[in-house]
DNA sequence: ATGTAC
């Protein structure tokens, strides 16, 4: 197959302008996705874009070049403003001060128009782990995080959750056998989904691509901090929800995300970020997308695919173990936490990042993880304007991963375990309970955010 | 977080 040949001279003799980069985001555009094509066919396909641009606006392939004659994007260098948007900091004295820097200078965005951070704060690539950021018109790749769309997922069961003690190894056996972690496993069988049949998976490139790794990884949970475990539900509010008894119940909960297709977003539209809105060192992470460029607007919908592939994945993991089991879940509980949302703030439609925070609008619920020993929250939203209405999404970090590693130590772990009643599968010492902060210090600091529904004590846990 | 690196 003889390999596609584009000059700047062939697009200026049909016609595209020399000035700007009209032609050599066309020559780009063509070499990727239309290498195998006859010359001549690909230069009448770039007259026919040249000649009505407009119609070409959104398009998943040539999207590009309709924008570039239409309304190019100005790339130019940024600059931090020398004042912070407002801001609340919940459970300040918990949380290190290069978190607080963090937000600081996301705050200093021109495009910042106010921000928080929840008492699980910690520092993390750009955006701090459990910073929450509204901006105007514009998406953040690294705001929402790399782990686009990682989320809890609840299942109850009318189950007692005593059963889990006379039946230890039968609850292990089912962990072992229906959840698979790590980089490289997946299941075996794969369970068809109907988000396999989204269109992004065929409009976008980009996503195109990543089509059978996301197919392959469905209900696989990846590794890190990721993980599936049985527990013991305890609902306190009588006025809850899913009107359960106030009572103990068998819990199943999940944390993970949208595994390498989420990733590869990420990274894909991050690095075009990075270019199109260049900022100064500390800030140089916090590139974004404006939301009125093709770039932005495709970034928006390969996230919300990956959000929804994220969702998908807990699903499948609780449809394999709740088989497993023989029960039907009474209820289910599920949040993002790695996100952007479009939500009023103070009468203003604005783009509401949470990197490592809970949603918490008035009444929508939750979930808040503890530890593989301590207690996790179900929690009801209170709508709070200061945390742009959101709320811790776990404990936090106490250890860094590193210094987890070189103060903690397997005896200490196993004595945790044992003290607590967990059976533990996998789990580095960079997850150990102690690397983590004291989650009922981190719930007492947003008792203004979230009121507690009910707590998730785990019992068998698997990790990576 | 991620087949850990343009």
């Amino acid at each position: 197959m003889a390999k596609l040949k584009l000059r700047g001279k062939d697009l200026i003799e049909i016609g595209y302008p020399q000035k700007g980069k009209a032609i050599s985001i066309a020559i780009d555009v063509m070499l990727k996705n239309f290498r195998r094509e006859r010359k001549d066919k690909v230069l009448q396909r770039l007259k026919t874009i040249l000649k009505n641009p407009e119609k070409y606006l959104g398009d998943g392939i040539v999207g590009k070049i309709a924008e570039e004659l239409t309304t190019p994007v100005h790339v130019e260098a940024q600059q931090l403003a020398t004042t912070r948007a407002p801001f609340t900091i919940f459970g300040e004295n918990g949380i290190a001060d290069e978190a607080k820097h963090q937000l600081y200078t996301a705050l200093k965005l021109p495009i910042a128009k106010a921000g928080a951070l929840m008492p699980d704060g910690h520092s993390g690539y750009g955006l701090p782990i459990g910073g929450v950021l509204a901006a105007k018109d514009a998406v953040i790749p690294y705001g929402v995080g790399v782990d686009i769309g990682c989320r809890m997922c609840l299942s109850m069961y009318d189950i007692p959750a005593s059963y889990i003690d006379g039946h230890r190894d039968k609850y292990v056996n089912m962990l072992q056998e229906h959840t698979k972690f790590g980089s490289y496993e997946t299941h075996k069988r794969i369970n068809d989904h109907e988000i396999f049949e989204r269109s992004e998976f065929k409009d976008i490139p980009t996503v195109k691509k990543l089509f059978k790794k996301a197919y392959t990884q469905l209900g696989s949970s990846g590794g890190g901090n990721h993980f599936v475990e049985f527990g013991i539900v305890e609902i306190s509010d009588e006025h809850n929800e899913f009107n359960m008894p106030v009572g103990t119940y068998l819990g199943i909960l999940s944390h993970s995300g949208s595994r390498g297709l989420g990733a590869n977003i990420a990274k894909h539209y991050t690095k075009l970020a990075m270019q199109q809105t260049p900022l100064p060192g500390e800030a140089k992470n916090l590139a974004w997308l404006d939301l009125n460029t093709h770039d932005g607007q495709e970034y928006w919908l390969a996230m919300n695919l990956a959000g929804d592939y994220a969702s998908a994945c807990h699903h499948d993991i609780h449809k394999r173990l709740g088989k497993a089991l023989g029960a039907r879940p009474i209820a289910m509980v599920e949040n993002h936490h790695n996100f952007a949302w479009k939500e009023m703030v103070y009468g203003e439609e604005l783009v509401v990042h949470r990197k490592g925070a809970t949603p918490a609008q008035k009444g929508v619920l939750g979930i808040i993880p503890g530890s593989m020993t301590a207690p996790g929250f179900i929690v009801r939203g209170t709508g709070n304007k200061h945390s742009l209405q959101s709320a811790s999404h776990g404990a936090g970090r106490q250890l860094s991963r590193r210094k987890a590693k070189q103060t903690i130590t397997q005896s200490d772990i196993k004595k945790q375990l044992k003290d607590c009643g967990v059976t533990l599968i996998g789990g580095g010492i960079d997850e150990a309970p102690m690397a983590y902060k004291n989650i009922h210090q981190v719930m007492s600091n947003q008792t203004e955010l979230v009121e507690v529904v009910g707590t998730f004590t785990p019992k068998i846990v698997r990790m990576e």
